[in-house]
DNA sequence: GTAGGGTTAG
């Protein structure tokens, strides 16, 4: 083929720059020559301006014999649309109108259609086209191509129906652009029938049509079926038919599937290219797989793909989801030329990473090195605001977005909203949602999570139903955000209405499902959320998860580990937030042994004992009455924070070890945790079951005056409890009559049960009647009333206060105690006689009473009997409890030495905790009783309570 | 002769 010389020796030299002095013209010889190159030697090059003036000199060439040819404006616009160079592109259209050297139009009209649609003005592109005297198969391809570059797969495929309306033949090369269409807007469907054509038309037996299938298959999530076009291709698969169905296998997550591929794509020869390496690359991006990571990089480096943007860019994503941020830095610091992605895939790889300090320190550094961040930098940077709570950082990103005019784009908006809600800023979140011009579902959705998440349930619901003003389409983001402010608002009518929106509109999907199960939950409507539950087909582990802590919400905490073992059955992993529920399911029982299976799990499966896996393993040893594991867990978490801090304080609180308590509060101080209204309550529990009036004193009043935290309602019923329980009941009472706040409930119930021990019978009629008239609907307090009456043998107002209650229909909770022995609990209530092995728990606990009688001097004391009967039938009736049951079964069942470990509902009776003690010492047995407030651990005739509960 | 397939940050 002959290429024509637009340039060269044979053309008049001319002055094209403009640069030098006009003073100083530089004469014609002085002016380097000409780059000899033909035009498409320069193109191929691509070398746009060299070529730019080689063309321009043949125009404006006076004594030029001939015009610049088609092939001539072709390779140029090839060369504008390879650089996406659209003005010089416009100028080659201009000059291609005026000239009147051309020979086929319909050929340039095509070149200057796939032009524009590669330089992005799609606009451009349709005007030539329909412009076209003509159209033939290269034009419409050319049109449909520049649709989908553009991202109109719309366009691409009403132009595919014009085709098929007028009959127009589909060549091979229409198939790939429409297919990526219909990917892209991920119509199976038409996708579908396109393959039909595609078979029909006998286009099977190329490799991009075939590619191309794949891929839509892929995008569409129907790996299965991309898998069975590719597994038929039989030998015909090139590198891109392999790169296609990596992708498509690391796109839906199946990481095992991707590399087993990518194994079988080096065993049959096949050269990886910078394509493979991407998807492969992500398959790593699991922190488990960090030595697999190692193995694929190694791989990039001897196939010396190490200097591709690509993949490079890639390698410093893996790295960063691997938790190696060192790695990453140190691949990122080689890149030669850096770009926007790579700066931003560290930027998030540091706020994935938590590490936010870091996060902002590299933003300023990419500021400084004159890298300009983008609208993804700045969500990666306001997302770190946001998660850190850093509302000044947040504010100054605000500000940079507002000057770098990116505050009108819907993802920075959108972000900035997410940012100030997090930081607890509703308004400054109104404000960026008012003044956005473009709104998405997103939008909607943060501002109705924000203010449900802020404790403004009303804004919330006012804004989810400004939607239906607005007419914007209610999807499912939506739904599951309006339902958590439902669920703040525990609010179980409106969760029924949402609901019932949700049926008759067909708008669910499992999230929903889940999120419906934990709303129900929250609401205390554990019924409904059972129901949910269960009509849930495929239930996933979040499905699970829902479920256990609405049951342990609710205090169900047997029923949330009875679906453990459904969960193996479906063959169910746990995650994290699986074991956080089931270990709490735990704690709440005592149930040490799941417990300890649940740690043995998370040690094998290398999870890192930290936040709040730690803390919650802290809680489950403390309330199974380990305290010791539960010390070595908290002292063996590396990054502890405050509320790991906080259960090891309340676990020390628990047990009795008040000073412990409040030594590890001071410790937690001096290493500059700043502790919250729980680590005080935590710390003033403790104080309060461990008499340390003057230590809790202390600590109410740095909580007020250092902290500036001003107390809840729950830090003055503590110190009313602590008041009560040391007998300082006159002051206790002044505490009250002075607080900040109207005492609630508990306040006077811990008054109450103070004025029965300590018998004060002035301050307990005060504190009963307001106890009544306060929470007139709870059978415990009836309870504990009457109790006050009995013990002053005022049995006429015991049962003036009973019949009250039974007028009300309250029925007071039945006390029950409860043992792991083997797998299994063994509940008993007093005098059960249900269990299967009654009559030697019974035989036992007679023996046992007798030696104590016997050899401890046990005497039963009756005054703990709070009902008008018979001493006889006193004793009897003290012999019945259920934590003696539950003792006999364990000295039963349990081998010697081992420490018997009960669980009861209720507070421990003074009879009873007598009993124990005795039989610690003379049956030699240690005993460890958790009851609704405290541990009591009974060694030698000795309770660490000190008698003191 | 023109037109076509597989990748990275959120």
């Amino acid at each position: 083929m002959a290429t024509l010389r637009l340039s060269g020796p044979h053309l008049p030299f001319r002055l094209t720059s403009t640069t030098s002095s006009k003073t100083h013209k530089i004469p014609p010889f002085m002016k380097p020559p000409i780059n000899p190159f033909s035009l498409k030697e320069i193109c191929q090059e691509g070398n746009l301006r060299e070529a730019f003036k080689s063309l321009a000199n043949t125009f404006t060439s006076q004594n030029l014999s001939h015009k610049p040819p088609d092939e001539a404006y072709s390779l140029i616009l090839d060369l504008c649309a390879a650089q996406k160079a659209l003005s010089q592109g416009q100028q080659i259209h201009a000059h291609v109108l005026k000239s009147n050297s051309v020979n086929d139009t319909v050929f340039l009209d095509t070149k200057l259609v796939f032009m524009y649609g590669k330089c992005g003005s799609l606009f451009h592109a349709e005007k030539v086209f329909d412009d076209m005297p003509e159209w033939n198969i290269f034009a419409w391809n050319a049109m449909i191509g520049a649709c989908v570059t553009n991202e109109e797969p719309l366009g691409a495929l009403e132009l595919y129906e014009e085709m098929r309306m007028l009959d127009f033949p589909l060549d091979a090369h229409t198939f790939p652009s429409l297919l990526k269409a219909c990917a892209a807007v991920k119509d199976l469907s038409s996708g579908c029938e396109i393959h039909g054509l595609a078979i029909k038309l006998g286009f099977l037996s190329n490799a991009f049509v075939v590619n191309s299938l794949v891929g839509m298959y892929a995008k569409c999530d129907d790996v299965p079926a991309a898998y069975r076009l590719f597994s038929r291709m039989s030998g015909k698969e090139d590198v891109v038919s392999w790169n296609s169905i990596i992708s498509a296998y690391a796109a839906s997550g199946r990481r095992t599937e991707a590399l087993r591929i990518f194994g079988e794509m080096l065993n049959t020869g096949v050269t990886p290219s910078t394509y493979t390496f991407v998807p492969v690359l992500q398959t790593c991006e699991e922190p488990a797989l960090g030595k697999l990571s190692s193995g694929v990089h190694a791989i990039v480096l001897k196939l010396g793909h190490h200097l591709d943007t690509y993949v490079l860019n890639s390698l410093v994503v893996m790295y960063a989801r691997n938790n190696r941020m060192d790695e990453a830095a140190r691949i990122f610091r080689d890149i030669k030329e850096k770009d926007n992605i790579a700066w931003n895939s560290m930027l998030s790889g540091y706020v994935q990473n938590g590490l936010y300090d870091e996060a902002l320190y590299f933003f300023s550094e990419m500021k400084t090195l004159g890298q300009k961040p983008d609208q993804i930098s700045l969500v990666s940077m306001l997302a770190a605001s946001g998660r850190s709570g850093n509302l000044l950082a947040g504010m100054q990103l605000h500000a940079f977005s507002l000057k770098n005019r990116m505050d009108c784009d819907l993802l920075v908006g959108n972000t900035l909203m997410d940012m100030y809600a997090k930081c607890g800023r509703t308004d400054y979140m109104q404000f960026v949602f008012y003044r956005m011009p473009y709104k998405d579902s997103v939008t909607w959705t943060t501002a109705i999570s924000g203010y449900a998440q802020n404790n403004f349930p009303t804004k919330a619901l006012n804004t989810f139903r400004e939607i239906f003003v607005e007419n914007m389409e209610v999807d499912l983001l939506m739904i599951g955000s309006i339902l958590l402010a439902c669920s703040d608002l525990k609010c179980s009518s409106l969760v029924k209405e949402i609901h019932g929106y949700v049926i008759r509109t067909g708008l669910h999907d499992l999230v929903t499902e889940n999120t419906l199960v934990k709303v129900y939950g929250d609401c205390r409507n554990i019924t409904y959320a059972c129901n949910v539950f269960k009509l849930i087909r495929v239930k996933n582990v979040v499905s699970f998860t829902s479920m256990m802590s609405s049951y342990v919400d609710n205090g169900l905490a047997n029923e949330a580990l009875d679906l453990v073992p459904r969960m193996q059955e479906n063959e169910i992993e746990l995650d994290f937030v699986a074991i956080l529920s089931i270990l709490s399911a735990a704690a709440d029982l005592s149930a040490l042994r799941k417990g300890k299976e649940m740690h043995g799990f998370l040690l094998r499966n290398g999870f890192l004992v930290e936040g709040p896996i730690a803390s919650c393993l802290v809680d489950m040893y403390s309330c199974s009455g380990i305290l010791d594991d539960s010390y070595k867990v908290f002292n063996c978490t590396l990054n502890k924070d405050l509320p790991v801090w906080t259960s090891m304080i309340s676990a020390y609180g628990m047990h009795g070890f008040g000073k412990a308590a409040v030594d590890l509060f001071r410790r937690m101080e001096s290493e500059n945790l700043i502790p919250d209204h729980v680590a005080f309550l935590s710390v003033l529990y403790a104080c309060s079951h461990s008499a340390l009036v003057e230590e809790g004193k202390r600590v109410f009043d740095s909580m007020q005056h250092e902290y500036k935290l001003d107390p809840w309602p729950e830090h003055y019923t503590c110190m009313v409890d602590m008041l009560g329980r040391a007998n300082y009941l006159e002051e206790a009472f002044r505490f009250v009559t002075t607080m900040k706040m109207e005492p609630i409930a508990a306040v006077w119930c811990a008054l109450l049960g103070a004025c029965r021990v300590h018998s004060n019978e002035k301050i307990g009629e005060i504190a009963a009647s307001k106890l009544l008239e306060l929470d007139p609907d709870n059978p415990g307090n009836y309870v504990l009333v009457s109790n006050v009456y009995a013990a002053r043998d005022r049995w006429e107002d015991v049962e003036e206060v009973r019949s009250t209650m039974k007028g009300k229909g309250l029925k007071k909770d039945p006390a029950c105690s409860w043992i792991e022995v083997g797998n299994k609990f063994h509940v008993f209530i007093a005098h059960d006689r249900s269990h299967p092995e009654s009559d030697e728990i019974n035989q036992k606990l007679d023996l046992i009473t007798e030696k104590l009688v016997r050899e401890g001097g046990y005497v039963p004391q009756t005054k703990y009997v709070l009902h008008d009967l018979e001493e006889k039938e006193k004793v009897k009736l003290l012999n019945g409890h259920s934590e003696r049951l539950a003792i006999s079964y364990g000295l039963l069942k349990t081998a010697y030495g081992t420490p018997i470990r009960i669980t009861k509902n209720l507070r421990v009776c003074g009879d009873c905790h007598t009993f124990t003690k005795l039989t610690s010492k003379y049956l030699e047995q240690e005993i460890i009783v958790r009851d609704a407030n405290r541990f009591h651990h009974f060694r030698d005739g000795i309770c660490s309570c000190g008698d003191f509960w």
